[in-house]
DNA sequence: CGTCCTATTGAAATTCTTCAACACTCGTGG
DNA sequence: CCACGAGTGTTGAAGAATTTCAATAGGACG
């Protein structure tokens, strides 16, 4: 820790330029790069911008490079041959998106938001992790996260009614996008990254039990909407607990 | 790859004698060790058996020790606070358990089997892992198997009709236990290594429909079952395509 | 202004659960 | 040796939750 922080006070002026304001260099895979590798990343990142709806990654498809999300929200689903969706994950800034050490993703990244992220060839990235363990230890602590969460969700699937679904979908969001208003133990204000097809495909349900749902939570007091998108969260502990006990 | 199998072949008679038919040792963790670090690891080692039904790990639980298993089927559960649960992954032989860099654990894990496991202090394991990347980088790929695989089934929770989460549940109980009979495209035989309630903490069902789901695969000679626990698949690809195609 | 996309709402249909009864196995103890 | 109870699994009928089908509404955009 002492030793970290050293390093980045002492070193600020030798890190690229473009990484001072990352959010990635912070909380991200970043974090674990001395400033050398930093500027060797650099040499091969590329920043992009992606609208809404834009495939990321496709499932079979050889990923050449990774990324940091650096804006947006990423969602990562898996597809049927009939067509129906699971979205399996969602991604939010700083995190590390790419399946490592696997030539081909196991799902589908789309665009959820407008996204940006900041991309590296797949070889760069393997050749820090073989010099720097510091840096597979914070991949490995992503898995792990990553893993946490998806075991939380298969809970949720498969145990709860379509109204604790949603409420732990909204509860889900609050607690990931930097709430545009927030008072402690005030009201929580936000836009939801997904659209109500999306949200349902989170949710193993369809959209008309999503609508009729969210219907329901406003009616009940839990939650106000505006605009479809935006939500209003009056008292977030009252959200938690239409999470467990259906209302 | 030369490297690893010359010193396995060197050094067989330094590794200690408990390790040298183990599975772990193989394609567990372990086998990211040398002889050396096997042998100190093997120092606090201890085997230990348990019934069926055995606990293992509690939520909240702090964790003291990880272990190997080395025989049996562990599951790895979650609770709410009414008593619903969900089963959020199986391990085999020879799967690491436990959750590294994390002091509590975030599921509970019971004996689904009579299972053998071999165990060590969170300690040692954290040492070796911070002197041999390799280590880490077992784990590490562990880790995303297991997220695969989380994934997986979160499809099969949010998006699978009762009929095929049952036929995805057989199919992967068929892929995983070494199967008793097996001809190449011939009859599978195994041993189911869950009870129905188990089964249906798994699928997110009950046990009824579970049980209706069997004998309707059992009525449509998809499978044949003997003493409710023995599974025969006469043609494991009809099992497949009942995964995605309700039938 | 019409069209596309998104979201909501109602009614009917379906799937799954709940409740209830019963069957089988296994071990224990009379 | 048989009766008994606990644990496990199956099956039927009624009920509830969710989906499906269908109609409607609003906003964005050309």
């Amino acid at each position: 820790m002492a030793t970290e922080s050293a390093r980045k006070d002492i070193h600020t002026s030798d890190i690229p330029a473009i990484c001072k304001s990352c959010e990635a260099r912070h909380r991200g895979i970043c974090g674990a790069l001395t400033p050398e590798q930093l500027t060797k990343l650099n040499r091969f990142t590329k920043q992009q911008r992606y609208e809404s709806g834009h495939e990321l990654l496709s499932a079979g498809e050889d990923v050449h490079r990774y990324s940091n999300i650096l804006r947006g929200v990423v969602k990562l689903s898996k597809l049927m041959a009939d067509g129906r969706q699971q979205i399996v994950g969602l991604q939010f800034a700083p995190d590390f998106m790419g399946r490592p050490f696997r030539a081909q993703s196991e799902v589908i990244a789309d665009a959820a938001t407008d996204v940006t992220v900041c991309t590296f060839p797949k070889a760069v990235l393997e050749e820090l992790v073989s010099e720097s363990p510091n840096l597979e230890h914070r991949l490995h602590e992503q898995a792990l996260e990553e893993l946490d969460e998806a075991r939380e969700w298969m809970l949720t699937l498969g145990r709860k009614s379509a109204g604790e679904k949603v409420a732990s979908f909204l509860f889900l969001i609050a607690s990931n996008i930097d709430p545009e208003i927030e008072t402690d133990e005030g009201p929580v204000m936000f836009e939801l990254p997904l659209k109500r097809s999306d949200i349902a495909d989170f949710l193993g349900l369809t959209i008309e039990t999503v609508s009729r749902q969210i219907t329901k939570l406003r009616k009940s007091g839990v939650i106000q909407v505006e605009n479809n998108r935006t939500v209003i969260v009056p008292d977030l502990e009252r959200l938690e607990r239409a999470c467990e006990i259906d209302g």
